[in-house]
RNA sequence: GGAGAGGUGCCAGAGUGGUCGAAUGGGUCUCACUGCUAAUGAGUUGACCUGGGAAACCGGGUCCGAGGGUUCAAAUCCCUCCCUCUCCGCCA
């Protein structure tokens, strides 16, 4: 959440910069008329408490020396203030709540730049790679030519290989649920392994659970304001983690670490769950959309001077994965309206899939500044001024899998209906080179 | 799921209604002393909200797992919940 005094002191500031992403002034006129009365009324209720703490500390007074009566005098009096406190009390909570729901709900605000737009059509590509062309910065993108055979959507090629089997999974748990069989769960399996295995160098490898707590989902941004994406389990109080992002930034919560231990690199492996209760009937086929993937995340906890670096280094090592399964991608700088409710800069990474002629979000890696910690309350102590500072967050996925299996194997499929594995997954498939043809 | 014990500051741990934001010990940092290290002595050391101040800082409030309640007054009494530990049951 933002910091309501930065909201105080630079209204108009932050008017202009959450315009950019849709958010009316009025919400913000709003919570600064809230916010006024809850000072309001909480400097009175303090005043009403100092009160009776002093005729407390009186009547503890007179009972010592016996004067009993001045101290049932006190007492009524005591009893009086108490009765208007309680009015005041619950005026105030009341306020304090109200100003903290609203302050839930308002988005972070864009970094200086992230690009403004008013759709995901002013997003900007950054550059693209192919294995073929290599880098290139700007828009321009010129596909490697892709041959017939690598044109069959993976679903097709997944079912007449027998290695996924969207049929069954449907009958097990209902459509948009995946089920990977035999050479093709391998593969599944090993990608994550090659990933954790390549964040290893620098990130601590973390199996978080993946049911949490209403607190958890609302310190990462996905609650209050986004519970119709979840899955609940209303008896136990629940959440089903839509990302490893959830439990991985709750790890710290309520914690102050130490400048020195900053920043903080966690890599996580979990399967993740989404009700897409928005996008019913779009990019249903396949493996386009799914209520449940497994997905590698990687985070990091850094002072505000670290974040920019860290960024930078998150998006290096999701493009890195990619570059080495040889995967044609794309970089896109998110604009203001399609920046997650969190974020105040995200770069999505897009797979090409020749099978479907898509580019297929595969990762997004995000930069939260403090309004992840701010809500999760994780701070650390400086260590030249010793003073307390909220930390900040930064996350990406590196990757999301059940897209890039679909990728890989239509951009991997010979003309003879075999897939060849790529290289780097070989040494966890058993040095298995492809998968056969039927 | 049943029975019992417990959750206090950075850590350990005392505290069963007022003088308790909280003894004591350890740690931290500062100073003194010692040729160095160590030891010793003195001091220091919480977070959050809010008002004032340029700031240092000062005032008020809150916080002893969380939320309610009793009381003039709650770490202390009552209720609900969460968590930890022990035993029993169940179980991958």
């Amino acid at each position: 959440m933002l910091d309501i005094r930065v909201v105080r002191d630079d209204l108009d500031k932050v008017k202009q910069a959450l315009a950019t992403r849709g958010v009316e002034a009025a919400v913000l006129d709003d919570l600064m008329r809230i916010d006024q009365q809850a000072r309001t009324a909480s400097t009175k209720r303090d005043e009403l408490r100092a009160e009776i703490n002093s005729i407390s500390k009186e009547i503890a007074k007179l009972m010592r020396s016996g004067e009993v009566d001045s101290a049932n005098t006190l007492r009524e009096k005591s009893r009086a203030v108490g009765d208007e406190l309680s009015q005041w009390e619950s005026k105030a909570s009341n306020l304090e709540a109200e100003r903290r729901d609203s302050l839930l709900k308002i988005p972070n605000v864009p970094s200086e730049d992230t690009p403004i737009g008013e759709s995901e059509a002013d997003n900007v590509i950054l550059r693209w790679w192919s294995p073929e062309t290599g880098m290139h910065s700007g828009p321009e993108i010129e596909l490697p030519p892709y041959s017939e055979h690598q044109r069959k959507p993976h679903w097709e090629i997944g079912g007449e290989l027998g290695i996924l089997d969207l049929e069954r999974a449907a009958k097990i748990s209902g459509s948009m649920f995946p089920m990977f069989r035999g050479l093709g769960a391998t593969m599944e399996r090993a990608l994550s392994y090659f990933a954790l295995d390549a964040h290893s160098d620098a990130f601590e490898e973390i199996r978080p659970p993946t049911l949490v707590r209403t607190a958890t989902m609302v310190s990462t941004g996905h609650l209050p304001k986004f519970e119709e994406d979840a899955y609940r389990l209303e008896r136990d109080d629940l959440y089903a983690i839509p990302t490893a992002e959830v439990p991985l930034t709750s790890l710290a919560k309520d914690e102050i670490l130490k400048e020195e231990d900053l920043p903080v690199r966690l890599t996580a492996y979990t399967s993740c769950f989404r009700r897409e209760a928005g996008s019913a009937g779009r990019d249903t086929r396949g493996l386009l959309r799914l209520h449940e993937f497994d997905k590698v995340e990687i985070l990091a906890y850094t002072t505000p001077d670290q974040a920019g670096e860290m960024h930078a280094e998150l998006l290096s090592r999701a493009e890195s994965l990619l570059q080495r399964l040889g995967l044609t991608y794309r970089v896109l700088d998110l604009c203001t309206s399609d920046l997650g409710n969190s974020s105040k800069r995200t770069f999505d990474l897009e797979c090409y899939s020749p099978g479907t002629g898509l580019w297929l979000e595969v990762s997004s890696v995000s930069w939260f500044g403090d309004y992840q910690a701010r809500r999760a309350n994780i701070r650390f102590r400086s260590s030249e001024t010793n003073q307390i500072e909220f930390v900040h967050t930064l996350n990406g996925s590196a990757l999301a899998w059940a897209r890039i299996w679909a990728v890989i194997v239509e951009t991997y499929r010979q003309s003879d209906g075999s897939i060849l594995i790529p290289d780097v997954l070989r040494g966890y498939m058993r040095n298995i080179e492809r998968i056969p043809s039927k």
